[in-house]
DNA sequence: ATAAAATCTGTAGTTACTACAGGTGCAAGC
DNA sequence: GCTTGCACCTGTAGTAACTACAGATTTTAT
């Protein structure tokens, strides 16, 4: 039995946040002791740790809190475990597309300012011209 | 002259949003109607889209307000919309990093449990067994 | 016994919006 | 001139995933 602070210690997870993971109920409620200290034991570091895990692998932590519950329950299927990575993958790899998108056209703008730096003013700098420029924007 | 709904229309941006930006200050409060309703005309328009283009690119609001005064200010040099450019690629590219290590890390995971799946339980598939793994977890 | 450190609860702040609720303005048709 | 219906108004609360207090209490160490 340990308190929240060497459960933080050792998970690297800051002690405000197992507190809101308990509230939200992704971690359950650990005993208490006569004083009202949390006081913990190996099952939820392992529960906590999971937890982070997910997270470090970009699970929201509704999809998080659906893993744990596989991770629970003999009579669920592995596949709906596949399909929440799969999902994610899914997720992950648009995001990674769009920043590069993003990147891209950061790359340009940079590039292109290089001819104008720094001797030009800013109103007249090519990096906020093309700002003004509404070719590309996005429509929400 | 028109109204927020006509700059909506036109920008794509949502009312509530074009409301938001101006009570940040990032949009100059219109003139109005008799009434209250708010009139714009050309100038917002082009305001407007800056931000939306900003943020398209990924800069935060905060940063959009420094490109929008260093749009608007002669004394202010051109390097430092550059450099504002080249911290938002800096961001930028950190993010593709860490989603692409995600991404391998969820391929490697998947991958994996096409072994199991789907004949095994959710306890035991090798995603969820992973998760329970404590290597490589982030540590905050 | 007392001081210091750890922990407690509860609330508010962060980013960039979105979604109401409940009220008023405005323009068109009759 | 009146009514109807849509546009618009303000203000508040909710979203995700925390972080940062304030002010009180408990635990631990001397």
């Amino acid at each position: 039995m340990f308190g929240i602070g060497a459960l933080s210690r050792d998970t690297g997870c800051h002690i405000e946040t197992i507190r809101y993971y308990e509230k939200l109920g992704l971690l359950p409620e650990p005993q208490r002791s006569a004083g009202g200290h949390r006081l913990y034991n190996k099952t939820h570091l392992k529960h906590l740790t999971f937890i982070l895990k997910a997270r470090s692998l970009g699970f929201s932590l509704d999809k998080t809190r659906e893993l744990l519950s596989l991770s629970e329950n003999s009579n669920r299927s592995c596949s709906e475990a596949l399909m929440l990575v799969e999902a994610n993958l899914k997720t992950v790899s648009e995001k990674i597309m769009e920043l590069q998108r993003i990147k891209e056209a950061l790359l340009i703008m940079s590039g292109d300012c290089k001819g104008c730096c720094p001797s030009a003013k800013a109103p007249d700098c090519t990096i906020v011209e093309s700002l003004f420029n509404d070719k590309n924007a996005d429509k929400n």
